[in-house]
DNA sequence: CCTACCGATCGGTAGG
DNA sequence: CCTACCGATCGGTAGG
């Protein structure tokens, strides 16, 4: 591996962005890593059709060809992406709920709601978006791997929602209630500003209030 | 206007689509409307990008350059699309709500919900799903044309959902409500199923009994 | 991971 | 609205 000139016309995106070889780091994972987060924040952006592989070199860079060396395919850098902003949103939502009790499912949904906010628009946080508004470009197979992570992630709503069913805290269908809320939160994306407007807080306040009764 | 023979590998799709010239139709403005409608199910269902324009014209019986006689470039197509879908839109809520006492806000919603959920999820209405998906693919003129129209049809449900919240139905903040309960009608593109599940009577009832509180 | 390249597709156009 | 076509871009690959 020689430490290769780097084309020219490539310098003022490196120049903003990390070095690169000066320290000797190890590449190991990392440049796919780095091409994972390009990737995810160029397709949130862009949209998958309208974001080139050679962009997503260019904004690690790397030259046209070299992203297929680490994903064999476009769509295989769109699933890992997916993959990784769903498992990535499992272990948070996991870590929120624990050492809740089930007692207590208005914290609980709280806690979820917040989680999920955090998810889909803490700053960087441009995976989930991507699998959400993207699922369209994936072939059977890789659907089939994200729709099951979807659904572990879903399942955690479920008796949280049933129990709010049960205390009367919901009226509506848990099932539908499920795709209504989620389907509200998902939405987020396409008008929240995070320079404006309300706080992820503030948001989930409103949330609490617009889909719970008291009782 | 020669009766031209028709390509041979449009056959079979002109077979089972609409007669053509063989009654004496006139074509004014009907070709033009087949492109539209065409291309609102095209865009749905694959995508904008993943859509090109030749797809289009055979969806319709033509020539791959022959939409660019009614549509000076796909950006215009997918506005005009999105444009019809806007303006449909507004007449049905316009509709759904004359006759209809403002002292009567639970009536309101519920039927500005109603007629939001038909304009989305009816028989052939892939207008509006499209603009909802497909607003990165303007460009800044279009999308000021399209976010006038969306203004306007937005703009009918905050009356309502200030008497909701006068009157202690709604307990969250108008704007964030009117943002959230419209997140959750629009993300209800992604999992309805007409062939199955509930329906859009149920659907509204769900929506009722989630977001608003007796009193 | 770079170099050099290929085949395919696509939006769009001139000219009728 | 068809015919014939162009320039550009794109995903992907061989070979190092």
């Amino acid at each position: 591996m020689s430490a290769s000139v780097s084309p020219s016309h490539l310098e003022p995106k490196r120049a903003r962005g990390r070095p690169r070889k000066t320290e000797d780091e190890r590449d190991d994972g990392n440049r796919r890593q780095q091409l994972l987060s390009a990737a995810a924040r160029l397709f949130r952006r862009n949209g998958f059709d309208a974001t080139s592989t050679r962009d997503i070199a260019a904004a690690v860079g790397m030259h046209s060809g070299s992203p297929f060396y680490h994903f064999k395919s476009k769509d295989a850098l769109l699933c890992a992406v997916m993959q990784e902003g769903m498992q990535a949103a499992i272990a948070r939502q996991a870590k929120t709920l624990r050492g809740v009790a089930v007692t207590e499912p208005l914290e609980q949904i709280r806690r979820l709601v917040r989680a999920h906010f955090e998810t889909l628009l803490g700053p960087g946080n441009d995976f989930v978006p991507v699998m959400l508004y993207e699922h369209r470009s994936l072939n059977a197979r890789q659907r089939a791997v994200l729709a099951a992570l979807q659904a572990d992630y879903e399942a955690a709503w479920t008796p949280v929602l049933e129990a709010l069913h049960a205390s009367g805290h919901l009226r509506a269908p848990v099932k539908l209630s499920r795709l209504l809320i989620l389907g509200a939160l998902n939405w987020s994306v396409q008008w929240f500003d995070r320079k404006k407007g309300a706080s992820l807080d503030e948001l989930t306040d409103a949330v609490m209030a617009l889909f719970l009764k008291e009782c």
